[in-house]
DNA sequence: GATCTTCGGACACTATCGGTGACCATGGAA
DNA sequence: TTCCATGGTCACCGATAGTGTCCGAAGATC
């Protein structure tokens, strides 16, 4: 970790971790945009449905109005939905998954669904945990 | 979305999006804590590795040591994580994935797969993007 | 034609959360 | 004796997210 302006490892490195871990690595910055918890959302509500943005506001429960459009500018600049403005009144904007974010929806669904599986005993754990603690 | 203390789900919301939006539905929860930024990279560096304190905070480019502390504690109370104090001096304590923590490996192994394969695109759909908007 | 409604979004204000730096305990090294 | 290394905790502060309000435009209603 000699050059924090680039995203070099070494091979030490590599076989430690296989990763970068700097902070203004492009991996790292989009990894944080892509684990947002209102993204995560997002893309997986856009699975196969193009939904118009009241639509995903009320699908969403808890997202604020200005969170779910900054939400949606990031992943739209990202290339993972597209806008589509109807010039119509009142206004219709709808949202898709692009081929991109479909393909990151399968990954994103993996993680939906380790969550599923494994809420049990996570349940289990924090009671353990919180029981040793106040112990 | 009638009963905001459970996690039911209609027929027509399982054929819609498959899975609770709801905000206090326990699988938003453990997603909001698995997706977290720091989450993911101390998840990443633990495998396959038993990494001190000092080590993880080195290794995390940019990360606070209060937050490495905090994430530390959630990722231990959900049982992702493993503390294992020894009574020396200075004081040693070693962290490490549990069985638990390894399932999630491979998933978030296969976010940061995704996110190195496809950053190029990213960085021209963002650099489109930027250029329309500007524009 | 006055007014209401709808939808996507902007904006100002506020609360919350993460970052920063100081401090701590302890025993071995210098 | 002084210093340091390690794994924290704590108080403070600024950035970031959340809340509520307002808006623009056209069609429906009266």
């Amino acid at each position: 970790m000699n050059s924090p302006s680039r995203c070099e490892l070494t091979e030490e490195d590599y076989e430690a971790f296989q990763w970068d871990t700097r902070e203004d690595c492009e991996v790292r910055q989009i990894l944080d945009r892509v684990a947002d918890k209102w993204s995560l959302l997002v893309i997986a509500l856009l699975d196969r449905n193009t939904l118009r943005f009241t639509e995903l506001k009320y699908k969403i429960d808890g997202i604020s109005q200005r969170m779910l459009t900054t939400t949606l500018r990031h992943l739209e600049r990202d290339g993972l939905v597209s806008r589509t403005v109807y010039p119509v009144v009142p206004p219709r904007v709808d949202y898709a998954l692009t081929p991109l974010g479909m393909t990151l929806h399968k990954t994103i669904q993996s993680l939906v669904t380790w969550t599923e599986d494994h809420q049990s005993e996570i349940a289990v754990a924090r009671a353990r945990y919180d029981k040793r603690v106040t112990a």
